[in-house]
RNA sequence: GCCGCUAUCGUCUAACGGUUAGGACACAGGAUUCUCAAUCCUGCAAUCGGGGUCCGAUUCCCCGUAGCGGUACCA
């Protein structure tokens, strides 16, 4: 056993350097001004690589309530897993988040950059930091040093499983938490690695109530394992960075995934034993899929559909995938949506307490729907812009059209887009190389007639045609157009279908196409000659 | 195994303890249109099972069951 003074002996001993206490990091961190209701959140993603679908969900819905709040929202980077640590991992989280339109008021912006009075906002830099506040729960006795090695750790892990006991280091499981300054020291002398625990003094026979704003009043056991919180390398583990930056960065809600709830106890114990005032959590359910009947999280290993990139390399406009994702996260978005069409969406209000408490499944098809409206309900123009943005990075051919015919290609995408009854048949933008196809010769000439025959015979088409050809011109309204053609019908004796059919292949080749007039009309007189009279020829 | 959370149409979900259990997506049928899309109408389709409490339970309680999460010197 210890006695106070050990302690105190103790924590100088394991952090001769340190001359920083906690008051005087307090005293770095001035409080923030914020007006009443004002809330500050923080995302704080570990890099892995790639940008995960989860990430852009989270970060969206951090950002949008510390806006409607009034407060401050706060990227910061959890890098204290260095085995796991990647090339690029957080310029890919920043960039990706930044091209979705998510900007948050600090943190970090850059591998190395970053904006804010109340940083490190990445915690590989904030390691002297910790050991401030470590060095006082030793001192304290609320944390001591543990020299146990793997393998004694794997053999207590075995005969607890044995013993059909919780696996952990906890109680007498726990051999150093109770042990001598002389051994400590001694240990020390020999060099020997060791890693700084938490000293429980929690029961798990107790229960206590506390609130998470997602999933309500929820019951939990306290915490009794002596948790690690600096590992042998002088890094933190999460559960000892969180209340520490957390506090330091005056946030005022912690949101975290639901992975995260289960630590809850232990988390709350350090909060007791660091002195802080405990943080409001509200835990997010994770995005799942369907996998052979049953639900899972989505994993970027097995799920393609994890990674963002998969979205936009498929051309799914980033507006549309957010609309998505804040459906999911509060499902009257839709509606609000469909109520305030000229709204931007970051001004639905979101509520903790609408959030999914399990997860929620994640659904392609109401995704695809959720972008067809979206686009939409852009301008002619803005499609234009959008659509070149991707194209210029996934399709260099399309690109080139697109660049050289910027005009034309509005009047393309104009195409009933005026009006109530607007045309929806572009999901994502990969969409569009169809629909300029007849519009282009080059692309025009790849694809073939689509063969009519059997529903027409040629003779009658080659009939239409000539007729067709004799009076055809391009009248300026649909309806004096399409007057010409009913007309037509009556002098040949055929139905209108028909001939509209016969010329929707011949300008087109294909059987589906937007409002032939229009296309008509954009295509212009000669173009729309040559090609009736090409299909003549083929008829023929 | 242990601990915790969750449970309404196929999916996302709504319903002060009193509703004909509502909406959206998907699907099917119809209307409309020069085709398709769109639009409009109609249809299909759910309270996990068993016990309580209550005049009355999707809602509250208990027991099962299932799903998810945790059970690391990962986050």
């Amino acid at each position: 056993m210890r006695t106070t003074e050990d302690n105190v002996v103790l924590s100088q001993l394991l952090f001769p350097d340190v001359v920083e206490t906690p008051q005087s990091m307090f005293g770095k961190y001035p409080k923030r001004e914020l007006p009443d209701g004002a809330m500050v959140l923080r995302f704080a993603p570990s890099p892995t690589g790639f940008l995960h679908i989860g990430t852009v969900y989270m970060g969206m819905i951090n950002t949008i309530i510390a806006k409607q709040t009034k407060g401050v929202s706060i990227l910061r980077i959890e890098d204290t897993d260095k085995n796991r640590e990647i090339e690029n991992g957080v310029m890919t989280i920043v960039e990706g988040l930044r091209n979705f339109g998510i900007d948050f008021d600090e943190g970090m912006i850059g591998d190395n950059q970053s904006k804010g009075e109340y940083g490190p906002y990445i915690q590989s830099k904030r390691l002297d930091i910790y050991k401030v506040f470590a060095k006082d729960l030793v001192s304290k006795g609320y944390a001591y040093p543990c020299f146990m090695t793997e393998q004694e750790l794997e053999n207590i892990r075995k005969e607890q499983e044995e013993k059909k006991l919780r696996t952990g280091c906890y109680g007498k499981w726990a051999t150093w938490r109770d042990r001598s300054l002389e051994d400590v020291k001694a240990m020390l002398e020999k060099d020997e690695k060791f890693v700084i625990r938490l000293y429980s003094t929690g029961d798990i026979e107790k229960s206590f109530n506390m609130m998470d704003l997602i999933k309500g009043y929820v019951t939990l056991r306290e915490n009794d394992m002596d948790a690690v919180l600096l590992k042998s390398d002088g890094f933190p583990t999460y559960h000892f960075a969180h209340p520490i930056d957390d506090i330091l960065m005056g946030i005022t809600l912690v949101t975290r995934g639901d992975e995260w709830f289960s630590s809850v106890p232990l988390h709350v114990e350090l909060f007791q034993k660091l002195g802080f005032k405990q943080i409001p959590y509200a835990h997010f359910s994770p995005l799942m899929k369907t996998e052979n009947g049953s639900k899972r999280k989505l994993s970027k290993r097995k799920d393609p559909e994890a990674d963002v990139q998969y979205y936009i390399s498929k051309g799914y406009p980033k507006e549309g995938v957010k609309e998505y994702l804040l459906n999911i996260a509060n499902s009257n978005f839709y509606d609000w949506k469909i109520q305030n069409p000229g709204k931007s969406s970051e001004e639905f209000a979101l509520r903790l307490d609408k959030f999914n408490k399990a997860g929620s499944l994640f659904d392609i098809v109401k995704l695809d729907d959720m972008c067809k409206n979206y686009i939409a309900s852009l301008s002619a123009e803005q499609v234009y812009n959008q659509a070149l943005t991707w194209v210029q990075e996934y399709n260099k051919e399309v690109a080139d059209i697109l660049k050289e015919n910027k005009d034309y290609c509005i009047q393309i995408f104009g195409i009933e887009r005026e009006g109530p009854k607007v045309r929806k048949d572009i999901v994502k933008y990969s969409d569009i190389k169809e629909q300029l196809t007849i519009f282009f010769d080059t692309m025009f000439e790849n694809i073939e007639y689509e063969d009519i025959s059997g529903i027409i015979e040629s003779t009658k088409q080659k009939e239409i045609l000539e007729k067709y050809l004799k009076v055809f011109e391009i009248p300026n309204s649909v309806e004096t157009w399409f007057e010409g053609v009913k007309k037509l019908a009556e002098e040949m004796g055929v139905k209108t279908g028909e001939i509209a059919m016969v010329l929707r292949v011949a300008i087109t080749k294909k059987t589906k196409s937007p409002d032939l007039y229009q296309v008509i009309s954009i295509l212009g007189e000669d173009k729309v000659r040559e090609r009736l009279e090409k299909y003549l020829g083929k008829v023929i």
